[in-house]
DNA sequence: TTTTTTAATTGTCAAATTAACACTTACTTT
DNA sequence: AAAGTAAGTGTTAATTTGACAATTAAAAAA
């Protein structure tokens, strides 16, 4: 079919949407740009699709640009087309989600970019849509953190039960009863419990426990009642 | 910033998913192909977008063009881009999925077009990955028609509880005990009983409810347990 | 008119889940 | 040895669920 002149063509980037936990607190990972236009403001990390690439494909790069990693938690979220998104050129954009592990990783960051992890309330402003992206993520994981245990992604291999109910009220942006959380949580039966305590948040330490990866997430459903609020 | 040439440009298209009720089965719409290639098969609508369109706009007019509908429901699915998707070119796809009322509108389709309502379980071979789009999209009726009160967009103003389990059932492919399902279903204070009987159904009649958009289904989770199974 | 037929409507009860609530424990620090 | 701190745990009432079947309204048939 020949193109027709009357439709567009346009440059198609991904954009990275990197969630990360750290000292209680959900963060998301900004770059400040080098280049102009729109020197040193913040955005997201993202790059354009080359030619024998799927979007898929492109987000794994860029992420692995970024944070060398392979291999973790990725999600579509949403595409963004407003016609002047980017001023500059006509361009969409696909925006994949990632949750990684901050502590394991944070060495591998590359520092070819000026890369920077900021709590999720302390946005600072961003450049295009990317506000709009940031926030079409956070009403992401609500909903898919409230019914699938993907939020361990974002922590290590081991945690504690008090570590998980900090993280699921950073995401749900509210705070919960630890006794109900707990019952809740080991209800999944989707936890171990190690033979082993941390002993950095307090003085009586609490107890390790690891993701039960055999146990199938079938009636994991963690707060419902908040996927939506 | 000038294109740098590795960077691909593609065609944009949107394509549409239009979900229907009718007869007590889930439909979608879908058009025959009337062009070379792929002449006589089976697609869902789609459009490519023009200069000044966003993704959004241009789902809206494809679905326009082909229902003569404007204002209905229509949400973002799922973008696909893989590389040879479409084998004649490059072309990436930004899947909108709509929910109308068969009954009102079904004078109003384009006969331009050859258009035809399937029922969900007897999809034909699609072009290209549009198969994929539909199961996409299905999975996305799951999740949001477990939490949100979409489904009533498939009924007509005036509706019966039959009806809409009969629906609830197509959706998630099950049956419900119907004592449970019309309490849970009317303990959202969602729908309005109305002086009037549905005559077609049955000799004794059920009444119609309209739903009362006046209340916010703050609290509207029918059927959780289905959503992700 | 009476009987039959068909689908709509409605209720109960036991079991499971939730929400609300506070004390004890383990360990470190003073 | 005492004090301090966060982890861990249990009970109860209220609500929600899931499983189950009899009654009702109207049309159709006898």
């Amino acid at each position: 079919m020949p193109i027709n002149p009357k439709y567009i063509q346009s440059l198609v980037a991904v954009d990275c949407l990197i969630f990360g936990f750290q000292n209680q607190t959900l963060k998301v990972l900004l770059i400040k740009r080098k280049l102009e236009p729109y020197q040193k403001e913040w955005s997201l990390m993202g790059g354009f699709l080359l030619e024998k690439e799927s979007a898929e494909i492109a987000a794994a790069r860029v992420l692995k640009e970024l944070t060398g990693l392979t291999g973790v938690y990725m999600e579509q979220i949403k595409t963004f087309s407003k016609v002047d998104r980017d001023p500059t050129e006509r361009t969409i954009s696909i925006v994949y989600s990632s949750l990684i592990n901050i502590n394991n990783f944070e060495e591998q960051l590359n520092n070819d970019y000026d890369a920077q992890w900021f709590n999720i309330k302390e946005i600072p402003k961003l450049i295009f849509d990317h506000e709009d992206m940031v926030a079409e993520g956070r009403k992401f994981l609500k909903r898919k953190a409230a019914l699938q245990p993907i939020l361990f992604e974002l922590l290590a291999e081991k945690f504690t039960i008090p570590q998980i109910q900090q993280l699921y009220e950073e995401v749900f942006e509210t705070s919960f009863d630890k006794r109900n959380f707990s019952r809740k949580l080991l209800a999944s039966k989707l936890l171990n419990k190690l033979n082993e305590k941390d002993k950095f948040g307090s003085k009586k330490g609490a107890y390790y426990y690891q993701l039960n990866t055999a146990t199938n997430y079938y009636n994991f459903n963690i707060l419902l009642n908040l996927a939506f609020s």
